[in-house]
DNA sequence: CTATTGGCTTGCAATTTGCAAGTTAGTGGT
DNA sequence: ACCACTAACTTGCAAATTGCAAGCCAATAG
C-alpha cells in the first residue's frame, strides 16, 4: 500500500523538525486528544468525559486540525443519525512514543501525577 | 547525592502524567529552548540567534519558568559584569528522549524539516 | 564623561483560550 | 403532526497569552 506522501511542515518559524512537530502539537490540549484515542476513546462525546473538561470549542477545533494534518480520520460509524468516530492513522500512532516518553518523564519529575488506568497510554 | 523532591505538578486539569507534562511544555516554545541548550547554548543572546527568532519577552519567560520549574539552573559564568548562563538539570536532560521522538516524528511525516547541526539534538 | 552591550521590560494590538449559553439536525415516541 | 431529547457542535464575549517593536537598565570600556 502506497505510504501518503508527507505533509507539508506549514512552519512558519524553521525547517528543524521539532519545531515542526512543535507548531501541529505545542498546545496544551492536542497530545491529550491523541492520547485518548490511544485509550480507546472514538467519538466526540467520550473525548468530552475526559477527566480534563476539554472546553467543547477547543475540542472540536483540535479534532478538526488533526484530521486536516493527517493524524486521524474521522469516518461514520452509524447512520441514522449519520455519526462518525475518529480513528488513529498510522502518523497519528507514531505519536504514541512521544506520550510514552512524556507521560515517563510525568511519572518521574512531577509530584502529583498517577496514571488511571482511563489515562494511560499504550503503545 | 540526594535526589531532588519532586516538583507538585501544578495541573489545574488531571493527574494524568501526560496532562501534567503538557502544562509545563505544552506551548511552541519551551521546548525549542530546551533543544537549543541540548545543542550547546547557554546564553541569552545563543538563544536569541536561533533561527525561528523567538520574541525577547517569550525567551524571558520562558528561561524563568525553566528555572522555577527545576529544568534549567541560571549560573553566573562572569563577573565583571555579572552575566548568567543556563545549563540543564539532569529533570532537563530527561526531556532529551522527548525531543529525540518528536525530531523523529517529524523528520519521517513532515516534508520540508530537515535536521541542521545547529538544531539537532544529541542525546 | 560618553558609547556600547547583553539582558531584559513595556505598551499595545492581535490572537487564542475558555466559559457559558445556545443552535442544529436528526431521531423516537406519542 | 408535534414534542422531547440527544450528540455535536457554534457563538459571543471576556480573559489570557502571544508577539511586535521600541525602549530601558546596569555595567562596563575607553
Amino acid at each position: 500500500m502506497n505510504k501518503p506522501a508527507k505533509q507539508p511542515a506549514n512552519s512558519n518559524r524553521s525547517p528543524c523538525p521539532v519545531a515542526c512537530t512543535l507548531d501541529i502539537v505545542g498546545d496544551k490540549w492536542t497530545l491529550l486528544v491523541v492520547r485518548d484515542l490511544f485509550s480507546g476513546k472514538k467519538t466526540y462525546s467520550q473525548f468530552q468525559n475526559s477527566p480534563e473538561k476539554i472546553p467543547t470549542n477547543i475540542l472540536a477545533d483540535r479534532l478538526k486540525r488533526l484530521v486536516e494534518q493527517g493524524i486521524i480520520d474521522k469516518q461514520p460509524y452509524q447512520s441514522r443519525p449519520m455519526r462518525y468516530e475518529y480513528l488513529l492513522t498510522p502518523k497519528g500512532k507514531a505519536l504514541g512514543t512521544v506520550l510514552k516518553v512524556m507521560k515517563e518523564w510525568g511519572e518521574e519529575y512531577l509530584d502529583g501525577c498517577h496514571s488511571a488506568t482511563q489515562g494511560a497510554v499504550r503503545k
